[in-house]
RNA sequence: CGGGGUGUGGCGCAGUCCGGCAGCGCGCUUGCUUUGGGAGCAAGAUGUCGGAGGUUCGAAUCCUCUCACCCCGACCA
């Protein structure tokens, strides 16, 4: 591709809009527009990105014995409420009426729509195992799309779908998506961990992310890592043994009620009464469903609302607000207690039922009580580990410690087990002919936040580094003055040469001086630069350069081609 | 949805407090010169100042309403 002839509308200083480096630089290097909030456009050096990644994504899913096919984006909303999710997936769902006032969807993921597919077709166990994905745009009106491509409210993404009949041959199902995950994101350059993670709004029985660990901000999920085994766990999933002393008194102690003046907070609270954290325990008003909740939860430790809403059982869970705190504790927010607590319902989290005399909000304001205990001072409607795990906690599978970093979600992959097939009727026949619901996974890959998710990593001062298997092109060339006879020559010859060896090539044939070329080049971020001289030419050499690298080589311009392959063969 | 912020030429911004010819840098067009890391000179084009209404002799600027976008939070199949 001659630069002349496409479009990279390279900006020379960054839209004001962008937060992310990533971000940022797919905007300043020409490969996407915003048309709107969480809506882009691919630009040519996108679509190209997205074609190489979508190819590998192919080729790998091919390789597992997946079958590509692509279901429609409209969906009727009939389906959805069938297995429930028109409700639970609620306003995050892109919906419209036809012409006639039918409910329609725009589909955010296909569950409903593959297993109502299957459930039409697959009538015996000899048809199975069978795995369908597709590649394509999907919809969810996200409440803040941000971060340009990383949380759109349309994306593209690659979205498999496994039937089988047994629990066994499940598991190998679900393990060849697992291999072929790892095998994918390692030919685009990406090192990826596979975290047990919360099911969500997609139900099943278990789940796993896979996560590119970052530094940045860009990290939306936290991840636990234990020190000494692999157990690894997105924050809102993992569980944790608590490794704190906690110095607890032999006997109870007589209630007492105590003013703290000006001590609201958990901190004020310490520092005032001179306690450590642990021994109070704060009282977290939840609006559940509409329903008041009270979580009891130890002071130095915070809520798992993941957690929460599924120990509840919850669609919509809400933190109270100071108007429904004050009407629920009969107290300004910061004064919360169990004790004489009416008309809402009681979690307690384990640790908490561990504690004896400890101090809790008295429902009066600038007033806590002392000595408080379960069961003596109030009732629990249910104990159930609520606690957000922190660093330093102990790993739930072996006596190492765990410690958090950050991280991006490129790929999920879902046990979804019969939730789907039984609700849309997929059932079929076993040998002895008895009918079972068909048992399910679910499996998919953001094909356009992988990329940007990429570049977050791969980019230095200048720009873009891309990881080879992804790029836009693999080679750039560079004439510096593109009207100079013999460098024209030397251009259009390797130019020609490289595109005959089947190398994606872009040259940049801008009557532009060197420099501005030269920046666009580390800008746009291709993995080997060729530059056309009269410096080096006039010796008969090219300049080689990687995009990773510093050095500059001198190649005689016969054995360019080669030489370049061979570059490119140790790149990432 | 709650909190905070921004809308002025393609991009980045000043001007708004205190009403008085709509500006700057980059980019773009043309010409000449230049040409190994974002050139110089000259000439030029591009604006419903987000929108609607109001106040005023006069509104980018003041008032009311509204829309869009960004950031923090909640959401995230």
């Amino acid at each position: 591709m001659r630069w002349t002839q496409t479009y990279i509308p390279t900006l020379r200083e960054t839209p004001s809009d962008a937060e992310l480096i990533s971000h940022k630089l797919l905007l300043r290097a020409g490969f996407i527009r915003k048309l709107a909030s969480g809506v882009y456009i691919y630009l040519p050096l996108m679509q190209r990105v997205i074609q190489k990644f979508s190819d590998i994504v192919r080729d790998e899913m091919n390789k597992s014995g997946a079958l590509e096919i692509t279901m429609s984006v409209l969906c009727p909303a009939e389906i959805w409420q069938q297995t429930g999710r028109y409700l639970t997936v609620g306003k995050e769902q892109m919906r419209l009426k036809d012409r006639h006032g039918h409910d329609m969807v725009l589909c955010g993921t296909h569950e409903e729509t593959v297993t109502s597919l299957v459930a039409g077709e697959l009538k015996s166990y000899r048809q199975l195992p069978l795995n369908l994905y597709q590649i394509q745009v999907k919809f969810r009106d996200e409440i803040r799309p941000r971060f340009g491509l990383m949380r759109g409210r349309e994306f593209i993404m690659k979205d498999a779908y496994t039937f089988d009949a047994t629990e066994d041959s499940f598991n190998i199902s679900y393990k060849k998506m697992v291999d072929a995950y790892f095998a994918i994101f390692k030919r685009a350059g990406l090192d990826v961990v596979k975290v047990e993670s919360d099911t969500g709004a997609m139900g099943g029985k278990a789940a796993h992310e896979f996560m590119m660990l970052v530094e940045t901000n860009a990290g939306e999920e936290i991840i636990q890592f234990c020190n000494k085994c692999d157990y690894t766990a997105n924050v809102e999933k993992a569980t944790f043994i608590d490794k704190k002393n906690i110095e607890n008194d032999d006997s109870l102690k007589e209630l007492e009620e105590v003013d703290t003046p000006n001590a609201a907070t958990i901190e004020e609270v310490t520092s005032f009464l001179k306690v450590d954290s642990t021994r109070l325990v704060k009282t977290l008003l939840y609006i559940a469903d509409e329903k008041p909740v009270a979580v009891l939860i130890r002071g130095d430790r915070d809520v798992n609302e993941i957690k929460l809403k599924n120990a509840l059982g919850a669609i919509n869970l809400d933190m109270a607000t100071p108007d429904q705190v004050q009407q629920y504790t009969k107290a300004p927010v910061g004064f919360a207690g169990p004790v004489g607590l009416e008309g809402v319902k009681i979690l307690v989290d384990p640790l908490v039922k561990k504690l004896t005399n400890f101090i809790v909000g008295a429902n009066k304001f600038e007033k806590h009580i002392l000595n408080v205990n379960l069961n003596r001072d109030f009732k629990a409607d249910q104990i159930i580990d609520l606690s957000l795990a922190q660093d330093g906690d102990g790993c739930p599978i072996c006596d190492g410690v765990l410690s958090s970093k950050q991280g991006i979600e490129v790929g999920n992959t879902f046990m979804l087990g019969t939730k789907y097939s039984e609700s849309l009727g997929a059932k079929f026949l076993d040998a002895e002919g008895n009918e079972h619901p068909i048992i399910m996974g679910s499996y998919g890959i953001g094909i356009t936040r992988t990329p940007q998710s990429a570049l977050e990593k791969y980019n230095d001062e200048y720009g873009i580094v891309w990881p080879k298997n992804i790029a836009p092109f693999l080679v750039e060339i560079i004439p510096i003055k593109f009207d100079n006879p013999a460098q024209k020559e030397a251009a259009e010859k390797l130019y020609n040469d490289l595109n005959q060896a089947g190398i994606d090539v872009l040259m940049d044939d801008r009557d532009e001086r060197p420099g501005v070329k030269f920046n666009d080049a580390d800008l746009i971020g291709i993995p080997v630069r060729v530059t056309i001289g009269d410096k080096s030419l006039k010796d008969g050499n090219i300049e080689m350069k990687a995009r990773s690298e510093k050095e500059k080589k001198l190649i005689p311009v016969e054995e360019a081609v080669g030489a370049i392959k061979e570059l490119l063969e140790k790149l990432n």
